[in-house]
DNA sequence: GTAATAACTGACTGATAGTCATTTTCTAGA
DNA sequence: TCTAGAAAATGACTATCAGTCAGTTATTAC
């Protein structure tokens, strides 16, 4: 009989489905401000349907979150493919998170969002192991990166493959968020235009973090002209 | 007739006092998990009352956050002023910055929550004002920092000071944030002592920023010994 | 002492996350 | 095709909580 897996793909169809009335509905307002009925009503089911496939607010937010995940990796990895080589891979990684944001601010904004404790209340066991499985994964695959470049000692070696990482994505990191919530006050009150000074900062901290001869060999990739983001 | 005045006094006490009722609340349990009647009752006010001094929960949750920026902005103005010299004032910056984290890890907290936009609904035109402008002094505080460093020829000239101010600070503030939510997750999966890359990450950058001659002149200042919080 | 004003109260309203008894739909075997 | 039982879906209901406002208490001015 294959009513069984029928139904089974039914089942996982219908838990898209409703993650993707959920995902509008969270990108037009915000998790504070999303309500269940108005997620049942996109999704053409009544609020207790949704109770039988997420366990509350949260969980949906997480479940449409890993789908902004996915395709994160996805940008991610399909720029490490292109790249020409690691020093270029590691630019790649900068260029494609930039355009990921562009693209799909409301996926980023939903990352920012939860990264705060204060709204985990409610989220399930099974949703939470499973969104930081899907963390890890995406830190395994910029990591590498930085592996291979101090493999190929472009990277210095007093820096170990997580912190070159970390360092580097969290300061790329955290001048997006700024750009998304304060780009035009900065450009306002005081004339600086942030996009501007994010691949700075990314090209300063990834200088400072080359061996001597990586230094020289792409010196001249770090002039102002390939500064500003490739748009 | 010094009663005007005394009642002006007399409610400006009573807004501390709620305040201070908030603060208790808020730190325990964070800004959703919060309820107005604990607050109230935490003040030994009716709830009506706190809508007499404060205008929403929001509201409330800026007033406290507030108190803490001012914190904030004294022990970085008092680690400027102990300084012995413009770069001891911006290592110092980072020094008293992750102090206050340490010591005053609930207003660091309150201040990550609130940089997220979907919270701001409720709040109020004043508050945000009044918010914006601690936030522009603190700012001010520190790029001056900056500004002096600078016309001392200590950080290049290639760099403005607002720009310079912004990427250290962003940087430092992000790995801040990862340590007090990630920490024990990255010393347990990958082994890496986030602490430490917070001060490595930080002289990077700031080395990366300086001029030839400052880095000569500052090359033992980072030196693996120093890189360490002086806890 | 009293009228006017200011400060405070807490029961009430509306919104909304989550529940559960009931109804509807589907499946398997006769 | 019919029917019993399982699976899926429903929506009225409960509990909680931010914010309101008519009414009460305290203070001031004369």
């Amino acid at each position: 009989m294959g009513i069984q897996e029928r139904k089974e793909r039914e089942k996982e169809h219908r838990r898209e489905e409703i993650l993707t009335a959920a995902q509008s509905i969270f990108f037009e307002k915000g998790l504070p401000s999303a309500t269940m009925d108005e997620i049942a009503e996109a999704a053409e089911l009544s609020k207790g349907t949704l109770y039988l496939y997420y366990s509350s607010k949260e969980d949906l937010y997480l479940g449409v979150m890993m789908r902004g995940m996915e395709l994160l990796h996805e940008f991610l990895e399909e720029s490490i493919l292109k790249a020409s080589s690691t020093m270029d891979a590691i630019w790649g990684l900068a260029r494609s998170y930039y355009s990921f944001f562009q693209q799909h601010t409301n996926f980023f904004r939903m990352f920012y969002f939860f990264q705060n404790p204060s709204i985990h209340k409610q989220v399930s066991d099974e949703m939470f192991a499973q969104c930081n499985l899907r963390t890890q994964q995406l830190w395994k695959t910029v990591i590498d990166v930085f592996r291979r470049a101090i493999d190929e000692k472009l990277i210095r070696n007093d820096l170990s493959p997580v912190e070159s990482a970390v360092i580097l994505w969290s300061n790329f990191n955290a001048l997006l968020i700024r750009i998304d919530n304060e780009c035009d006050r900065w450009k306002k009150t005081l004339n600086v235009d942030l996009v501007q000074v994010l691949f700075k900062s990314n090209a300063l901290m990834l200088h400072a973090m080359m061996t001597e001869e990586a230094q020289q060999q792409y010196s001249n990739q770090f002039s102002t002209a390939t500064l500003s983001p490739l748009s």
